[in-house]
DNA sequence: GGCCTTGTTTAGATCGTTACAAGTATGCTT
DNA sequence: AAGCATACTTGTAACGATCTAAACAAGGCC
């Protein structure tokens, strides 16, 4: 057996240092490493051989810079500590790595500021396209201003500033918060309920407001009344859930069931509701938004709308690259489904 | 005010545009960019304007293959819908992002297949170093194959492979598992249990060999003897755990305390109790593992042992960092604090 | 005037790759 | 033997930045 003695190369392998081992062109060897059909069955053979030899390298930066392409793209993140936006994160970075592109991530912790550094050392590594959930209070045209107008540009979730989403120059992805609420709200309805509560979320949220107005829309559709004490305000977490609990039976008629903000907020519910000795998806029906993971092993299990995040950040990077491949569309503007699962926590309501 | 009408530019604006935007040679652009003290503060001013007049965007690709460098690190992860990777994954980009490093994220979802397409494809942007939370079931020489010699590596979290973390050539960062379970079991032992079982966890699982092994050796150091039923395994879910939670009273005598393999198993463990009539935290004391977010809210909150995910991966970043900056010092192994968080789950022993 | 100094600017080569146009064989016609 | 298509192969100039060494200008000194 020979001795394969590689030189002790100090510097990396190039195009070249192969082109010299096998005695051909550097222009060969390009051809080779691309799989082009021109190159002879022997001397692709000679220089595959070559390219293992020697543990080459293909360097893509120098490619790119060449083709004048690029093989990455960004991902700004809000809140990467979140498990929705973490499983945005490997969706999108699932479909991205399938179309042999890269993911250069950055996360603004729901900093603007931090976001419009993440963004403007991002766009220096001049990424195909963005995908952007913006941070909460971030300002149009300052995003626009660091992003420049040629990288196609992507924003999920929220919109941006003041703008409403759907008349953006930009392409935007959205969560269909209102139909989701709708669904929860029939659902309960279907059940028998008639005195249905709104439980949770801050009224300046966005994704908030749109999550009740679907709400009242199902209630006025089957004609069903919302008294006032029904929409209960709360920060969108279990602690603060639970502590407003009470407020849904403060007046007569109090509610048999409650459409939540969000999950969090729903097992915040049912945490405050057995503790005021009520059993939660026997004689109260609660429904959720998002699907958590949690949801699923809650005592009961929590009947709630599943956005599916991760075939969330699938659909945005398959927008972005639709995007990459027709730059001069106009701009797209997706809603995304949102689907009801149901489980224990949504029961009947007890018979009077 | 004079009209600063922008050229139609379709190109990406270069040195060379505002070189000859402003009547100076390419090098002085850069030089400006730099901020090179050489250049006169006049022309300084004017390119800077020239700069900002046609939207200038650094290059960095081609900057950085001229200068031989690189300013962006692969992060690798096993499974970014976990939140505990996730917050690593957050903590790592914050560390690289303010020494102006960008991250290339490349998620594996525990296949070592992927694991390999995914080191091959991110190799090839020549990251400064790679940052490796391995997936299950990896095998150390294709990935030096896939890494090669001249690209830092640090592994975290888990070895890779069969080999010993210790010894292996390449830097690692590790939890202290041993002493977090040690910490357990000595505050379970202060409290003035004797009766303390270990469960959770499977027992091939390297993570777990190493958390059983501190509670035997706290366990052993108190003289306390550990009887046959009181190491329970079960998956590491809430749900297996919770159907394992009888095993623990098989026989006479039963626990008073349990030391649990992370907090998934002691939040099923709770729940498993609960339906069995007991009252974890008054009258059977658990400790669990990782501090998840959910731990600080469950009924009763949980004691137990954070390991600060987030800090991990600035630490993580850090040790690469100081690798780049030293390619030939010997490599490093690190093992990260674990700290005790005790809250209610962890009460004093029944008198009996 | 010649020569050195200090401060500023620049031409030209270079990083590792690809595009382009042009080159060299080889075999097949006629 | 010339002509010509076919099948490869390659030299050279980019891509957009940086580096090096050299050039230039203005002033001071002898």
């Amino acid at each position: 057996m020979p001795m394969h003695s590689k030189p002790p190369t100090r510097r990396k392998v190039t195009l070249a240092d192969i082109a010299a081992g096998c005695d051909v062109s550097r222009a060969t060897v390009s051809l080779v490493l691309r799989g082009s059909p021109l190159v002879n069955k022997r001397t692709r053979a000679k220089v595959e051989a070559e390219l293992k030899r020697q543990g080459y390298v293909y360097n893509r930066a120098a490619a790119n810079l060449r083709r004048r392409t690029s093989s990455s793209i960004a991902l700004v993140i809000n809140d990467l500590g979140n498990p929705f936006f973490a499983e945005f994160a490997a969706g999108v970075d699932e479909a991205l790595g399938s179309a042999s592109y890269v993911t250069l991530l950055g996360n603004t912790g729901e900093s603007p500021e931090r976001q419009q550094a993440v963004l403007s050392s991002l766009i220096e590594h001049g990424p195909a396209g963005i995908i952007l959930s913006p941070a909460e209070g971030s300002d149009d045209a300052r995003v626009i201003a660091a992003v420049g107008r040629h990288t196609p540009l992507l924003v999920f979730n929220r919109s941006l500033g003041e703008a409403s989403a759907d008349d953006a120059p930009w392409d935007t992805l959205v969560l269909d918060n209102e139909r989701g609420t709708h669904l929860a709200t029939e659902h309960l309805i279907a059940l028998g309920h008639k005195r249905i509560a709104f439980f949770g979320g801050h009224r300046d949220s966005s994704s908030c407001r749109q999550r009740r107005q679907g709400y009242l829309d199902a209630m006025k559709a089957a004609n069903l009344a919302v008294a006032p004490g029904w929409l209960v305000e709360s920060a969108p977490t279990r602690l603060e859930a639970a502590r407003q609990a009470g407020a849904l039976f403060n007046r007569d008629p109090a509610p048999t069931a409650a459409v939540c903000y969000n999950d969090a907020v729903a097992l915040g519910l049912m945490l405050g509701l057995t503790s005021r000795g009520r059993r939660p998806g026997e004689d109260f029906a609660i429904v959720g938004f998002d699907d958590i993971a949690e949801s699923s092993v809650s005592v009961p299990p929590l009947t709630t709308i599943a956005v599916d995040p991760r075939d969330r950040g699938r659909q945005a990077a398959e927008l972005v690259l639709a995007r990459i491949g027709h730059p001069d569309m106009e701009a797209t503007h997706t809603t995304a489904p949102v689907r009801l699962v149901v489980r224990d926590s949504s029961c009947r309501p007890a018979s009077p």
